[in-house]
DNA sequence: GCCGTTTTCGGCCCGACTGTTTTCAGTCG
């Protein structure tokens, strides 16, 4: 039994635990030890055959002997009986926001409910008002909720989609007789949630059927779920559906135009081909993979056949893009190579993982120029908010680094709470020594539209904030956008000049590409922030630069392609100064 | 449940917000 296997036995134990009433500790340990589990460098197996299990961070006695009935039978009597006695539906209620193990037991109580179906339906017939310590509010959040989950159903993160997207076409590409292998699909087209990976392998012989007999085996792989000549479907462990598909190489440039989509952006081009007097043919669009023609050198000829300039896969929406091709409006996408900085991080002064030095080592290494340490305030003391005096240590120390680099430069910035009653957690005399602030919501996140619009204005018309953070608070499959009026946000952002943050977080990717594309309508500068907690996540950059690329930006529309000193003159703080 | 002792028991992140009820339990970050 593999490592993520015993992590999901021990979530799945820790959540049934919690269902049951289990005290909360008890059933933290489960979970922590899952985490543990899940993140462990060497198999657990390993572990047990040297009888070192108890070494695993979180595993003491009795865990251990746990993970030893699954590693020795694949089972485990502990989690049957729990099964037993918690109907395992009752699990997926775990997921909506606002309901917890306490409410989930009343509702089973009461009204023998043990599936999100049913659970949807006695909301919808407005059962769950009536139960006690239960009312109104809960059952809407209990039907939000599971809309929220629906749309997420059988979808993956982008950024669990495309690492291991590429892992395989890793792998793919050193196996004999593979000429050339690329993904596809949504994930090629930076979809924030993805349904299933496609890969395109292009081999230099017809059908071989040992290449995908190796990929069948791969430790990643669960399950095929169906298997032709040259299409494999497969799911992994981690739950990703993953198709592969199998042309000969002179096949290879059209099939992968095919096999990216969108069917829409599909359709769009066929439509203009016809319309323009192409003979479908001749212009090498296939209508299948299958069909996909020979004769093809790559996308970009595909595309100049039809007298249109390359359209990239992220623009493949069916959205107007072949129109705007066709007229030359075609934006000049944002790429990783504009990016020169990030403007939000975090290091060990509060939640991040690493020291100031560590990110910023980090951050030059990607060949920035500036990077922007942005610590929590006070009030989120869960995430160690800094007192006033700790940001100003912390500003202390970043002068001193400053001092040191002669290439770089690093801001003192804060991502200050934007406190229930629309007041920023630090005073304005501490805001106004900063170089930059971004204001967030953290917390409140269930007041109604006009509270929160309320909250949101006041934030922006501060002097002292310059970019607002994860503007809708989403985060993707688990929580819903708090209450706000996009349009009117984008009216105070354009009128107040905030910048507005494009998170790139893959769990938040926020705003979103619609709302990305509506603000640079209003002329709203925006930024692509990671948001990174540890140096790796720095990376994340990708997935900011997905959401920039769909909106159809440009360098000019994101400010941190912009030089450090034309970044700092727009910064609503330094409008007053002469540089 | 685990862990680390103050070594076999007590602390473990804990305070704030929300909804429900009417003084507090449940949930969350």
């Amino acid at each position: 039994m593999t490592n993520l296997e015993l992590s999901w036995a021990l979530e799945e134990m820790g959540d049934l635990l919690e269902i049951k009433g289990e005290e909360p500790f008890k059933v933290r340990a489960y979970h922590r030890a899952a985490r543990a589990l899940e993140t462990l460098e060497e198999e657990a197996a390993k572990l047990y055959a040297r009888g070192e299990l108890e070494k695993i961070p979180g595993v003491g006695k009795n865990l251990a002997k746990k993970i030893a009935e699954l590693l020795e039978t694949g089972r485990s009597t502990f989690l049957e009986k729990l099964r037993e006695e918690v109907p395992p539906g009752l699990r997926d209620m775990l997921s909506i926001p606002g309901l917890g193990a306490k409410s989930i037991r009343t509702i089973y109580q009461h009204l023998k409910i043990t599936t999100l179906e049913e659970l949807e339906q006695a909301a919808r017939e407005r059962k769950i008002r009536t139960l006690p310590g239960l009312g109104s509010k809960t059952e809407l959040a209990i039907l939000r909720g599971i809309d929220m989950l629906k749309e997420s159903r059988d979808k993956v993160p982008l950024g669990v989609a495309r690492p291991l997207a590429e892992l395989f076409c890793r792998q793919l590409r050193s196996l004999p007789g593979v000429d050339r292998v690329e993904v596809a699909g949504s994930v090629r087209r930076g979809c924030p949630m993805v349904g299933d990976v496609d890969i395109l392998v292009g081999i230099s012989s017809g059908g071989d059927e040992a290449l995908l007999e190796v990929i069948e085996h791969h430790p990643q792989v669960k399950e095929v779920i169906e298997k032709e000549e040259n299409h494999l479907s497969l799911r992994t462990w981690t739950g990703v559906k993953l198709e592969i598909f199998v042309v000969t190489s002179e096949k290879f440039a059209a099939g992968w135009w095919y096999l990216t989509g969108s069917a829409a952006h599909r359709e769009e081009l066929r439509a203009y081909a016809r319309e323009a007097g192409f003979s479908l043919d001749e212009a090498g669009l296939p209508s299948s993979l299958e069909e996909a023609p020979v004769d093809l050198s790559s996308e970009e000829e595909l595309y100049s056949r039809l007298s249109l300039p390359f359209i990239a896969p992220e623009l493949r929406e069916g959205k107007g893009e072949v129109k705007a091709a066709q007229e030359g409006r075609l934006p000049r996408l944002v790429t990783l190579e504009d990016i020169k900085g990030d403007l939000h991080c975090h290091t060990r002064y509060s939640d991040g993982l690493h020291t100031i030095r560590e990110m910023v080592e980090a951050a030059r290494a990607r060949g920035y120029k500036y990077l922007a340490i942005t610590e929590h305030s006070r009030s989120l003391a869960v995430a160690r908010g800094l007192t006033p005096e700790e940001l100003q240590a912390q500003k202390e120390e970043i002068a001193r680094l400053n001092e040191e680099l002669s290439d770089f430069t690093v801001l003192a910035g804060v991502e200050v709470d934007i406190l229930p009653d629309g007041r920023l957690d630090y005073e304005d005399e501490i805001l106004a020594q900063m170089d930059l602030v971004i204001a967030s919501i953290h917390s409140g996140f269930r007041q109604d539209e006009e509270q929160m619009m309320a909250r949101l204005e006041a934030a922006l018309r501060h002097p002292y904030v310059d970019i607002l953070g994860h503007p809708t608070g989403r985060m993707l499959g688990r929580r819903p956008a708090y209450a706000v009026n996009l349009e009117k946000l984008l009216e105070l952002a354009a009128e107040t000049g905030t910048i507005l943050e494009i998170n790139a977080s893959p769990d938040r990717l926020d705003l979103d590409e619609v709302a990305a594309r509506r603000a640079k309508e209003y002329g709203i500068p925006l930024a692509i922030n990671t948001d990174a907690h540890d140096a790796g996540r720095l990376e994340d950059m990708e997935y900011g630069l997905a959401v920039a690329r769909r909106a159809w930006l440009e360098p000019e529309d994101i400010i941190n392609t912009w030089e450090l000193d034309r970044l700092l003159k727009r910064l609503k703080r330094n409008r007053h100064l002469k540089f």
